[in-house]
DNA sequence: GATGAATGAGTGTTCATTCAT
DNA sequence: CATGAATGAACACTCATTCAT
């Protein structure tokens, strides 16, 4: 039967997600995430090759997870700069929707772990957004810079802005978010 | 009785730093960093109460060090736009001449430990440079919006491209420094 | 999955009583007990909590064993200095056959873990003897003193004659074991 | 100098008992001991040659001083029975005045440093009491048994008495005291 | 004599993983 | 498939003692 398996696969999930947010990576064994799972440590070990491998996993999941969401009703044909805010929207709706799938991605990416995610699978839920910036570089709208210091600018921003360690004093409402994207925009636009 | 020796306390300074930056901060052990050190895990005890003040201390002493290297030659009197430019610069001279010291601050401030130092003691390291910033935006010269916001477009960028796992491509050359800090300017400036 | 061994739990419970009798409380390290019981340290914690559990629980066993036994064919209906020269004799045969179980109680009662017991738990596995001295206390045959002079004289010359550290020289013959009930008797008889 | 020295050997005793009464034998430490004493873990190997001497002799010095203390004012010419009624007294007394004497050498009597005291040693602190019992059996007063069953229905009825962890209800005012003793004349005379 | 620094050996405990059922 | 039992290896930390001053 398939259905079980998949509700102790995503109790797993979620379960892992949990733990980590709470008490951090290092701290997060398997024990704790079978008991927060409730299932058996051992069963960990019929999903997963490894503690690794379930960590690793859990991360690209949220990243697939995190493409999608972010290309709904994604529409190419718009002028460029509201491509982009829409972008910017949706990154700040999924972390407020997913606070806690944001968090995870966070600490999995300062985590020794994230060496072993395959990049290219990950950078690929991301294409089309991607594309955007190599257009308007194209289209003389964006500066011609590298795509590193795009980013920097744009996703990087995001991502501090979203981090409550980081920034405790910005309340994602639509007026910061949309003062926060006049700077993105101001930096990358030529 | 014997003395504290200065140099087994230097030898612990970097190897902690050494073995947290080669092997992350859950798989540095105390006895590992003592074998790097090469002195005795208890010997450890002598220079920190625990494990949890070694990694702090270090961390805060890192920072010291940042903020005063920052601030050399802060010259307050320069048009705003220089002050800044030679913040940049400074920051990235810094990484580029400790960039061990720079790879963990990074993995300290997304550890678990974080939550433990003294905020007010670090930041008061970087109180000259947070001042212009506010000067900036009595004299109309760069944007209203909120300290936090500000920070995502001029100190980030910086972690980011600094940080060669989300940027391998930026090059900290003066050519790719200097562009980035165009980007900055036009961020943060009315 | 494999099911709790019982042959390990004995081994463990063995194991620590003689560890404990041959070199003492502070000096019984879990390893050591582990290695005594001939299991892995790590396996004791799948039987016990901690340390102090393992002790503890070792403790409240034997004092139930010790408690059922005095028991064994109690005659509530004989003359009241039958019934506590019966009680008398068992606890002299229990600690005779037992010697290990009564030092390690002995041991016990005096480390830092005795505070650990829950008191009530083993006081009740002693009910009937105790309830014979207050009946004795109603019916004028022994002094009307408090229970704790009582056990002065009748539990603790036990337990001091018993022990080979304090009382070198009494062997516990049965000559021996009556001449002394004769003076305990003397004592609390009015 | 010797004011010094004797200062900080009365410290160290003091502190050693004070120490192991708080946190029992096995948790006081070398360097605790000397932390509460105020002087360094070094210093005490100059008074010591190790910990059990150390141990050792803190035990030895409270019974000869109790030995002294017990027989002060001794009067080997009253009747047998005031002797010991007195000696009955003054261990309530001594014990009263310094229960963390009597505290230490009840922990340390079940310690497996009680092994290592030259016991001829101490014994002779208590030979003028000893000595009456031998006496009155000779003088038919006393019952013809065993030394160690004559202590067991004396002493330890007092020892037993006299801690807080056996005997919770007794308090030790003189009509308290003045009917053990009852108990333990009746045990013990012909 | 007196000290704090220094340490090898040990502590109780948890870990990721495998095993037997 | 699913499990709790079992464990060697490692963990952070403390110990009694010695050393150099």
């Amino acid at each position: 039967m398939r259905t079980k398996d998949t509700i102790k696969q995503d109790a797993l999930f979620e379960a892992t997600i949990k733990l980590v947010n709470e008490i951090g990576f290092a701290a997060s064994s398997v024990s704790k995430i079978a008991k927060e799972a409730k299932i058996s440590p051992a069963t960990i070990y019929v999903y997963h090759k490894n503690k690794e491998e379930l960590l690793v996993s859990t991360y690209v999941q949220i990243k697939k997870n995190m493409g999608h969401t972010i290309h709904e009703y994604f529409d190419d044909s718009l002028p460029l700069r509201d491509i982009l805010k829409s972008v910017w929207y949706k990154f700040f709706d999924y972390i407020a929707i997913h606070p806690e799938y944001f968090q995870y991605t966070e600490q999995f990416a300062n985590s020794p772990y994230q060496a072993l995610v395959n990049k290219e699978e990950v950078e690929k839920y991301f294409d089309p957004v991607i594309h955007v910036f190599y257009r308007g570089i194209e289209q003389k709208i964006i500066k011609d810079v590298s795509f590193d210091i795009l980013m920097a600018f744009f996703l990087h921003p995001i991502v501090a802005l979203s981090n409550p360690r980081l920034c405790q004093d910005f309340e994602p409402n639509n007026k910061n978010i949309e003062s926060a994207f006049t700077l993105a925009w101001d930096a990358i636009k030529l």
